[in-house]
DNA sequence: CCCTGATTCGC
DNA sequence: GCGAATCAGG
């Protein structure tokens, strides 16, 4: 059954809409087999578009931000994520995270865009993030510092070298 | 991948 | 007029 847009759904419509519900969250009160599609279908044919850009932000209101008073700042630099190859390193798939660490230099400190040539090249943090940099330290071997070198160019492992390499990784988990 | 609204277009 | 599919963005 679908009963159209009546004038008290419509009604209804309008009202959760200007009240800033999201199409998706209107067509599910509405019920009925409605769509956020139909929902905002019908939401440009009455006119009543516009309203501000929602979009995520938007758990409710979407024009006003009640400004929560943020104690948390956005430390806690979250789990380690694996990082995928950015650099050329001849052990690919190395589930290796390659957090700051206690370093002495300021290592991942050297952006996309300050990354010199000579600079090494060990992807600190989540590439996805703005927090991503490298490691930035004077690269001696190949694109990565004495440190980070030793890491990307293991050695072939012998046989029961699993845990050895996760023995010699952990320090840089 | 989740979500948002915007647009298109056949019905 | 309707809304699924698609597009564009966060």
């Amino acid at each position: 059954m679908t009963p159209g847009w009546t004038e008290d759904r419509v009604g209804a419509l309008k009202k959760l809409w200007l009240e800033g519900q999201s199409a998706s969250q209107i067509a599910k009160q509405l019920g009925g087999g409605v769509t956020r599609n139909a929902v905002i279908g019908k939401v440009h044919r009455l006119g009543l578009s516009g309203r501000a850009t929602p979009s995520q932000p938007a758990r409710t209101a979407t024009t006003f931000r009640p400004a929560k008073t943020r104690t948390t700042p956005p430390v806690q630099p979250s789990a380690p994520r694996r990082i995928e190859a950015v650099a050329p390193a001849p052990r690919p798939n190395l589930p290796v995270a390659p957090t700051p660490e206690r370093a002495p230099d300021m290592v991942g400190t050297a952006t996309v865009m300050t990354l010199g040539a000579h600079m090494c090249k060990w992807p600190i943090g989540d590439p996805s993030s703005s927090e991503f940099s490298f490691c930035g330290r004077r690269a001696s071997e190949g694109v990565y510092c004495v440190e980070h070198a030793r890491v990307a160019y293991q050695p072939a492992l012998k046989k029961n070298g699993s845990t050895e390499l996760a023995r010699s990784l952990r320090r840089y988990i």
